[in-house]
DNA sequence: GAGCGCCTTTTGTGATCACAAGAGGGCATG
DNA sequence: CATGCCCTCTTGTGATCACAAAAGGCGCTC
């Protein structure tokens, strides 16, 4: 509780970083219901840190569309209108086919095969109805692929949107029973492997479009 | 320079965010150069007030890549590399060609009428060779098209994108000694005027890459 | 004359405080 | 019993302070 009561010698990773990064993670995973509200000292009591690190944290997440601010400073996850949303799907779709494009001529077998383990524990969590894992390795599977393209600003902007979509992708998933494994990477696999990029972009742009028609509908 | 020594008792639209605001079109307009240092006494002092709506206007412009981060906390507007140039002119090309064509049945002749009064205004900039009018009335061009899509979400994505190119666009157009009006813009206005989707697709891309390819050689 | 180290100053980080505005509940009154 | 008002508590904003680290300059030494 007291000035340096840092401990830890090691990398400090400076605390609004690490209230940021962890709000962050939980933001992009679902795990903030859309609307939940939150409290400069609220964070500051959870992660033990003062307001001053909490609200740069939260003013970097209201920078990147992760939170809403009210007229009055109140902040909150946004509940998206249904314009938002078509929106932030276009908006993957065009970002994340070009990535899948850039990334195909560089994917080798070791890609594919670690995409396939990663869609094996998708599908693990698809059947567990487990709705926050299944958003973390869904991204996982994508951010795989991407980091391919090795272009790191349109990743960038690919993973704020999926920060946008957070809360929402939680509400969505909860709400449409599925347990079938996800087809659509199946498609994206064979199409790596088959050097089609054709397929390939319109395996991401229906993956990617898919869920979203499902929640707006 | 006391407590509440705000006398305007208007819509006090909060020290932060003026201080935000200031520095973001500063910054997109290419009033700094790249590379230039910022400190938050210095910004707090042109801007009468303490460091902390500093740190947040500060923190937030760098959530958006409108600044960099030093490991060591200073603050400076970044140093583009010719990759990261090129991946956001792809960006830029991605979305605004995008934005365009969701703007083009939208696109009546009073907008046509507003595109090109604003056009006569750049090819003035050009040719009195006024970089950071240039960019400003360029930019203007552009977004008052793309407001026309109704593509909020995508539209500030493309804004962040300029706001990133911001210091580097400025270094761009002082290098090159153009004095012809930008040819690509009416190819634009043209396109639009005969409802032509591929050819403003087309001549959006040219005019949003043709700069930084330039830059880039 | 050149290189190196120390010291001062500048700068960012985080904590704390004073203040104003808004929200919510409890109590009194009709 | 319902409704409206007031008060209190919560919350965000901005200023200020203490501290640590980095940078830059100056003088000393070889």
């Amino acid at each position: 509780m007291s000035l340096s009561a840092r401990s830890t010698s090691e990398q400090l990773p400076s605390a609004h970083d690490r209230v940021y990064r962890t709000l962050r993670t939980r933001i992009m995973h679902g795990e903030i219901a859309p609307g939940e509200a939150l409290t400069l000292r609220g964070i500051g009591r959870e992660f033990d840190v003062s307001m001053t690190p909490a609200r740069e944290a939260v003013r970097r997440l209201v920078a990147e569309g992760a939170l809403f601010l009210s007229s009055s400073g109140r902040v909150s996850t946004p509940e998206l209108s249904n314009e938002r949303i078509e929106e932030l799907a276009a908006l993957r779709a065009l970002l994340e086919v070009e990535l899948s494009s850039r990334a195909l001529p560089r994917a080798h077998m070791a890609l594919i095969d670690r995409l396939q383990t990663i869609n094996a524990t998708v599908a693990e969590m698809v059947s567990k109805r487990d709705a926050v894992g299944y958003i973390r390795t869904n991204l996982e599977f994508h951010r795989t692929l991407y980091l391919r393209a090795q272009a790191p600003a349109m990743l960038a902007m690919a993973e704020t949107v999926w920060l946008q979509l957070g809360p929402t992708m939680r509400a969505l998933y909860g709400r449409l029973r599925r347990t079938e494994p996800p087809h659509n990477h199946k498609l994206i696999i064979a199409a790596l492997k088959a050097g089609d990029e054709p397929g390939l972009r319109l395996a991401v742009r229906s993956d990617v479009t898919q869920g979203l028609k499902l929640l707006v509908a």
